[in-house]
RNA sequence: GGUGAUGUAGCUCAGUCGGUUAGAGCAUCGGAUUCAUAAUCCGGGGGUCGGUGGUUCAAGUCCACUCAUCACCA
């Protein structure tokens, strides 16, 4: 029977490169999909970059484009990086699209019918020089619990507590730097704790093989015991300026990226449809019998677990069938980190010449259908993949071509040899069934097992037979033919088993076979007798663990801020979002310490301590330095004594906000000639290590310090 | 802090309903082989199954506690 099938993956976000993180779920979902087609299934796979919201917003305004600009640009960039790992989109679409807009506006409208959007009044942090709300990935301050300075608004990275943004001390924007203002504006609330929705979502998530059953422990913590209402509403709107869609109905109010992400989904799809000539109802209607998947990383689940099934049902949408959450990659057992080199880029593996399907192999070989993380072990990735594939299975045919084509003209067997074959290499041929199966259930590291379990037995039966002797023996021309023939089929059945994960290798070996391209089914049968093969090429080269060392050196090297990146300062880490934020938010807090613990200066004595003359100062006066990029002239009050200093913080500090504030400088600096006139003295700043992280901190005391206190 | 997971050989991982002496691949050591781009085959060594306690005729597996790691807490 064949099955319509729509898969999804998760939506990268147009604000970034695809690392080796982000292939885990893309090269799973192409696995799946390429499985499916195979056996035969009408099964579609679509994606879309994730366009809009405030980090895009704010990173094309840096780059001096337009958003539109931006998004374009990288589009081009995940469609490349996709194509060079194989995954095979059939549609790879934007969210900025008249299609997502229309079914945005089209759920919206519903929802709203339905009674469950709800306008609310909040208050929130506004920031009043940029002159917009701020998200709490864009507020910064001391944490509300144990005081480390510059956290974000959301979570303490120091001490891991959770709190509101409006609960950081001295919160500044980390878009200007400015002190925001709290301010009320009405938003758009999906209402997800009306008992509608929390009695759907109680039994949807629930049902049978919906989600993983440790993703279903999840959500049954989320939901709570019937009665708990521990769901709350969803704020589901944003105020100009926004990149998005504006609400129909609502001036100056845009639907939240995280409303219109999920939709994109619908807007790919429906627009490979009118490609296609396909019907959107017939898998998106209410009474979808078709299949739909959303293969998504861990961090995404509350999304596609509860507020997209809640929509979609109260829209009048079918609601997914399945959704498949996958864990998080490490590489050698840590986070992916910059300043290791193991913060890898697709782009980078490519360009160092580093072959695409190894990685394919290596992430089908530890994925298991689980929402474990998976590590990539670079010993163990270039000895696995050098024993399985080059030692194992491409040696297969290696070991059978040169016979074949030196003795027998490159024609297999003139004879049946199907029984022969099951007798000598018994469940070879067999093994197709359970093979798929694993791969239907997402074990590929079983399939793979179980493919090399075969591999192994196929070269157990090499060197029982020694072709290599048979060869220089009188009058085993015969069985010679015969052990050759059954293992081009063998190298043949396997290369069915693999072609989901190693798509290209397979399309080699299909030439090298001199078949048509092959199917699941075609595990069913031998080849033809007296098949004629193509002359043997090597089909893939083993890893040479130089090109490891390489990789992670290009990668360690990519730190050093190039022109480019030095005049496009990056966009502080946006809000939590997708897998690729959530790599962004982890290597962000790992090079943090890398930077602290590996970047010291050589140890000095208290006495060189002391040749630095500190000095608490006030700022009397600050003025934009006509003719110059960075510089803000300061007029500093010692106490009695005033300075003249020239700070280079204008990317990050207004004049007029400083005026008035403490801080400390080198009162003993050499005074120095500048273009502009005469420095003296210097202000102390914090800022990142590498130039990678944005923004300038100005030190201040605490209160009670008077200028001209001596700093020790 | 609460919750969900994970912890098995040097590395990466299997281990079903509790049931013989806990397995595989890689790595390592010894041997064989030379068809194959040093690829293959046979064999050996290597484990207190994170720890403690319990249930049981029997625990890697079930229970309690505990330690470590990861994630989530909208």
């Amino acid at each position: 029977m064949t099955r319509k099938i729509l898969l999804t993956a998760a939506l990268p976000y147009a604000n970034g490169a695809i690392h080796l993180g982000h292939l885990v779920e893309y090269i799973q979902t192409d696995i799946w999909t390429r499985f499916q087609k195979m056996s035969g299934h009408e099964c579609w796979f679509v994606c879309a970059d994730d366009t809009h919201g405030t980090p895009i917003m704010l990173r094309a305004e840096k780059e001096g484009i337009t958003p539109e600009q931006l998004i374009e640009r990288v589009h081009a960039e995940h469609a490349r990086d996709f194509a060079g790992f194989h995954v095979a989109f059939d549609n790879y679409y934007t969210t900025h699209s008249e299609e997502t807009r229309h079914y945005s506006e089209d759920i919206f409208t519903k929802l709203k019918a339905a009674g469950l959007i709800e306008v609310r009044s909040i208050e929130q942090y506004y920031d009043p020089v940029k002159l917009m709300f701020l998200p709490d990935r864009f507020i910064k301050g001391e944490c509300p619990k144990c005081g480390t300075k510059d956290q974000y608004g959301d979570a303490c990275e120091s001490c891991g507590a959770a709190y509101a943004p409006t609960d950081l001390k001295n919160p500044y924007s980390a878009v200007s730097g400015a002190q925001p203002v709290l301010k009320s504006s009405d938003h758009y609330f999906f209402k997800l704790s009306d008992p509608r929705c929390q009695d759907f979502l109680r039994q949807w998530t629930q049902q049978e093989e919906r989600l993983q059953p440790e993703a279903a422990n999840k959500l049954q913590e989320w939901l709570g015991t019937p009665g708990e209402n521990k769901l709350t509403d969803w704020d589901i709107s944003r105020d100009a300026p926004y990149f998005g869609f504006e609400i129909p109905g609502a001036p100056g109010k845009f639907f939240y990226v995280w409303l219109d992400a999920p939709i994109g989904y619908m807007g790919s799809f429906k627009n490979f449809c009118d490609k296609k000539g396909l019907d959107f109802d017939e898998f998106w209607g209410k009474d979808s019998k078709a299949e739909l998947y959303h293969f998504i990383g861990k961090d995404i689940l509350y999304f596609h677990a509860l507020f997209w099934p809640a929509e979609l049902a109260h829209a009048g949408y079918r609601t997914p069938t399945k959704v498949f959450a996958h864990g998080f990659l490490t590489v050698d057992g840590a986070k992916m980190s910059k300043s290791r080199g193991t913060f890898i880029t697709a782009e980078s593996y490519l360009t160092q010449g580093l072959n695409p399907e190894w990685l394919r192999y290596y992430f089908a070989a530890k994925l298991n259908g689980t929402m474990e993380d998976i590590d990539l072990n670079l010993d163990d990735f270039t000895q696995r993949v050098n024993s399985d594939l080059i030692g194992k299975y491409i040696n297969i045919a290696s070991r059978a071509a040169g016979f074949v084509a030196k003795r027998f003209g490159g024609t297999l067997l003139h004879t049946h040899s199907s029984e022969r074959f099951h007798a000598d290499l018994p469940g070879v041929s067999e093994a197709a069934q359970e093979i798929a199966g694993y791969y239907e259930a997402r074990d590929t590291a079983r399939a793979l097992r179980r493919v090399m379990a075969l591999a192994d037995q196929i070269n157990q039966y090499v060197d029982r037979n020694q072709p290599w002797v048979l060869a220089k023996q009188e009058g085993q021309e015969a069985k010679l033919h015969e052990v050759c023939t059954l293992l081009i089929n063998a190298f043949r059945l396997l290369t069915i088993y693999l072609k989901p994960v190693l798509p290209k290798l397979a399309q080699r070996a299909e030439e090298f076979l001199n078949v048509a391209p092959l199917h699941w089914m075609d595990a069913g049968h031998l080849l033809p007798p007296a098949h004629l093969i193509n002359g043997y090429e090597h089909l893939m080269q083993r890893i040479d663990p130089k090109q490891i060392d390489a990789l992670i050196a290009a990668n360690r090297e990519s730190l050093e801020p190039t022109p480019t990146q030095a005049a496009v300062p990056p966009a502080p880490t946006p809000e939590p979002h997708s897998p690729q934020r959530h790599a962004q938010h982890q290597q962000a807090t790992e090079d943090k310490v890398q930077a602290q613990a590996g970047a010291l200066e050589p140890t000095i004595s208290i006495d060189d301590f002391s040749k630095v003359d500190l000095r608490v100062a006030r700022i009397a006066d600050a003025q934009h330095v006509e003719g110059a990029d960075k510089l803000i002239r300061l007029t500093l009050d010692l106490g009695g004594e005033t300075r003249n200093v020239f700070a280079g913080i204008k990317s990050a500090y207004d004049p007029a906000q400083l005026v008035g504030r403490l801080t400390v400088m080198v009162a003993n600096l050499a005074p120095r000639k500048m273009k502009f006139g005469l420095s003296e003295g210097m202000v102390l700043a914090a800022s990142d290590t590498d130039g990678k992280s944005p923004g300038l901190f100005l030190l201040s005391p605490d209160s009670g310090a008077q200028p001209g206190m001596r700093v020790k």
